[in-house]
DNA sequence: CTGAAAGCGCTAACAC
DNA sequence: GTGTTAGCGCTTTCAG
């Protein structure tokens, strides 16, 4: 008859060297009570049966999971790629796995039930991505009965967080231009739910009150580089043109970008364009994208340290962890023309 | 004295709606044999208490975790990202989790390591993405006593795995200009040790073997923008030029074309730009690029809908899947340039 | 230094 | 329809 081909636990390990099942767990432990000679001949068992600590027992036992979970609403994109990454590598760092708990379902009620489901999963804590796909959530929404940490810059929100310092992104990023001599900026936004976008044309209003640049709607994208090159269009109608662009992110600085190529106009020389992320192929647009960097790994990093910290029994302070910005200058900004 | 704050059992709702054990479970895995008044009591009583059942002691009990294991050395890359997404698309629909496993140390010892560690962790098997920056594994290496995946286009390992036709790919997007009437066209490849790079490479010299294409030698870049500028300017010292350029990925036909832009010629008048992925910002690029799409949410569901199968303890065929591409035409192509 | 016993929370298998 | 028993694999007592 066939050996049973199961995983061996820790008494087959036990019988095979002749000790008892907890001496095995010492040595899989590394607990130092062990005899030298008692060790080696457990650690050759273990060898010879291929045996692995089950961890599902060892979860049961300790009431930990090791594991953080990252919920989010959507991957492919490059903020929530990026912030994925950082919690990732800081999780293993920590010994941890990160869990994905992705939400197909974006709509509040969606979202309330992944919510309902998430203490069900085999994570010590959660970490949330408030994409920017999505308007806010209530507070009852996100009442998981686990440790929880946002990723996100509304620092009105009662969660511990980490995020951007949009803000201080979208200062940096137009007093760039106005110190090159700009006044009259169109800023193309992202979406009208998304907070990011929000914060970001909201610092552009403020510099239009206060009269430093001149008054222009803003436009509204989807994020897209193709429907900043629609907007790029439009822009472009306008009389007289604006002298720079202040994109919301990368992409649809290239759309824009494109627009004003289309056109046959020369950037920065007839129009600059910044824009906002520094994504891997911002320096090698055509011309060189002058944007602003984000430290979304940083991001990651302080969001799982902070969940880490939380899992451990540290108290919810709901700190708020924004992390600055950095003004990449390359080649797309240039002084203001003469017309 | 503070009620304990720990989560409620099983035992602690069966005492609470006064029934055993035994019932509580029955309800919450919707066994019909339960009386309609007795699984109102109970539900009420999980709902009072926040009764959640513990994954742990269910997967301890079933010896399954309902999880599946992404092992990945790079995260911030296009394609595993993508790939990545359609796999925990496909595990969400399954009723699965996906746990990340990032390999930080991408040397054969740290892979060798992590795999060790691998069948400890809390998932039901494995997709392994054979990253574009490492070599290959020696068999033994990925030996893990867990069902395996892979997910790269090498048909010759001896594992199942889902990948894109590299070749397929390579050779629609030189048909391509051939058709458009190139001969001497360049190739910019991706690094050595990769494989997809190696098996576009290989179209591309077979073509040159057989005549079809003009002899130069391949040029390696490192599948960043960067590295193909400074390969562009290489080429555009050649003499005579060539008339296009196949670029292994998008982003270094971008980096290509910024090198053609300084340079000051026209795409596609003067030379012809062709890349391959089909990025997001591909379409916007200056010009619109020509490219090859890849299907990766394609590959990552289909190695996910294997690994499930294997799981459920069908036997390894080592099947292999490979996700045919498609030429998307846009404006960095053109006909040869008559010089 | 080592072993025995108990139990983490849940669910199959069997009573009743 | 419902309850009882036993045990998944491990580790935390507590004895020796």
């Amino acid at each position: 008859m066939p050996r049973k081909k199961t995983r061996p636990s820790i008494i087959d390990v036990a019988a095979h060297a002749g000790v008892s099942a907890q001496t095995v767990s010492r040595v899989a432990n590394d607990n130092p009570n062990v005899h030298a000679l008692t060790r080696q001949r457990v650690l050759a068992s273990m060898k010879e049966l291929g045996y692995r600590p089950n961890s599902a027992a060892r979860n049961l036992k300790s009431g930990r999971f090791r594991s953080i979970g990252f919920v989010t609403f959507n991957l492919t994109n490059f903020g929530n790629d990026r912030a994925l990454d950082g919690v990732a590598q800081a999780a293993e760092a920590a010994g941890c796995t990160t869990t994905l708990l992705p939400i197909a379902d974006a709509t509040p009620s969606g979202v309330a039930g992944a919510f309902g489901r998430l203490e069900e999963q085999a994570v010590d804590g959660i970490i949330l991505v408030m994409s920017s796909e999505v308007g806010p959530l209530d507070d009852l929404t996100m009442a998981a009965g686990l440790p929880l940490v946002v990723i996100d810059s509304d620092t009105r929100l009662p969660y511990t967080l980490a995020g951007t310092d949009q803000e201080q992104g979208a200062r940096i990023a137009l007093q760039h231009l106005l110190d090159l001599g700009h006044r009259d900026i169109v800023h193309v936004a992202g979406p009208d739910l998304s907070y990011p976008a929000h914060n970001r044309a909201d610092v552009y209003r403020r510099l239009q009150a206060e009269g430093q640049v001149t008054a222009r709607p803003v436009l509204f994208g989807d994020w897209s580089a193709a429907s900043a090159v629609e907007i790029g269009h439009r822009i472009l109608q306008s009389d007289p043109l604006p002298t720079a662009v202040f994109a919301a992110n990368d992409q649809m600085a290239l759309g824009v970008m494109k627009a004003i190529h289309d056109r046959g106009l020369r950037i920065p020389e007839d129009i600059s364009v910044i824009g906002f992320d520094d994504t891997e192929g911002a320096a090698t647009f055509w011309p060189a994208l002058t944007t602003v960097h984000q430290h979304l790994d940083e991001v990651g990093r302080l969001a799982t340290a902070e969940l880490l910290a939380l899992i451990d029994g540290e108290p919810d302070t709901g700190k708020k962890h924004l992390v600055p910005t950095r003004l990449v200058v390359r080649d797309s900004t240039g002084p203001v023309p003469h017309r």
